[in-house]
DNA sequence: TCGGCAAGCAAGTAGGTACTTGCATACCCA
DNA sequence: TGGGTATGCAAGTACCTACTTGCTTGCCGA
């Protein structure tokens, strides 16, 4: 049963690479260090390897989360968001490719949708919290603002690699759009508490 | 030489359903009702005819600018982005696609990043009209709300499509971003001019 | 010491893939 | 009227694909 682990990570690493009508069952095999028989004989087929993969990645995630009362915003959302450019950049390849899969595969949508629906709730929970506490404007559009700092992580996280030169500095990015974010919210800053 | 366009366009459609190993030039032909041998007497290889097709799409457009100078904010930026969406929307499939097999197929590098590196000069070039023009707040990253909005667009435009309950309505998503994205910068609505 | 189980190996099946070749038709322009 | 040019059709090549079968090997626990 050790191989399993490892046919997992090989074709999570091969899919990756070639999405899956490249990943091939011999590719992920040699991968693997694993004869191409064992690959069917643990998973049953093709698909329901890659399904696996995914399910798994889907699965291992411990979603990142935000104070319930914010204290002070700059400090709580940098990391965050940095955290979340992180995260998004790991998994790249995987949901470039099951996002461009989704007509042909429908179980790749949850793997491409469920990331993303998650750290929308969070932030909104967040911002909404903001307002209720008086520290955000309360007419601002709270969605929308939170819409655009996710769009803006996804988009960095996935164009960067190949767009590099639009983009501020990796070190800066999550302070800059922290900071964007929060004066479209109409925060102060917050000196010292 | 009609067969030409005949097959572009098919090949368009086929490529935007399954991307590049999916595309097979049988499934080509089908669509473009010509025979098979006729679409590598035409362009030589299956690679040639997709990389045909891309660059065709690549060329086709003919860039959506904003005023060299700026005198109504949201009225101008509110269609621009609304077009930006529109456009963005209709080349997805091929956009995600193309992103998937950057590695595996360089030539598809440069249709995934064209558009997206002329949108990020002209909205550039507009907020530092803006601020030049005393109309922003000269000391706000201009560059970051720039990136912040753009990114915005190409994530509703991509993920809209499989997770459309965090995106605002269709026919609000510009405005509201436009509005969020003045914010940001710190420009005041302008009454009457 | 033995039985079961995971895994390897070699070979094969049935189908799909890009691409080629040779030949038959049309059609248009000179 | 004749010749080039675009296209269709049938067949074939060489290779890759997922997946199967039958047999062998090695390990582990009773």
């Amino acid at each position: 049963m050790i191989s399993r682990e490892r046919i997992l990570e090989a074709a999570g690493r091969v899919y990756a690479k070639h999405g899956f009508r490249g990943a091939t069952t011999r590719l992920i095999a040699i991968e693997a260090g694993v004869n191409e028989v064992t690959l069917f004989r643990t998973f049953g087929s093709k698909s329901a390897l890659i399904d696996a993969v995914l399910m798994q990645q889907a699965v291992s995630k411990p979603a990142l989360e935000l104070p319930a009362t914010p204290i002070d915003p700059a400090a709580e959302l940098t990391p965050w968001v940095q955290m979340n450019l992180e995260r998004v950049r790991e998994i790249r390849p995987l949901l470039v490719h099951s996002m461009g899969e989704i007509d042909e595969r429908p179980e790749a949508a949850e793997f491409a949708c469920r990331g993303r629906q998650m750290v929308h709730e969070c932030i909104t929970r967040y911002v909404r919290a903001l307002q209720d506490n008086g520290m955000a404007d309360a007419e601002t559009d709270a969605d929308t603002a939170a819409v655009m700092l996710v769009g803006t992580v996804m988009s960095d996280a996935i164009a960067r690699s190949f767009v590099p030169a639009v983009y501020p500095p990796l070190d800066e990015a999550a302070e800059r759009y922290t900071t964007a974010f929060l004066r479209m919210l109409g925060v102060k800053k917050v000196v010292s508490t």
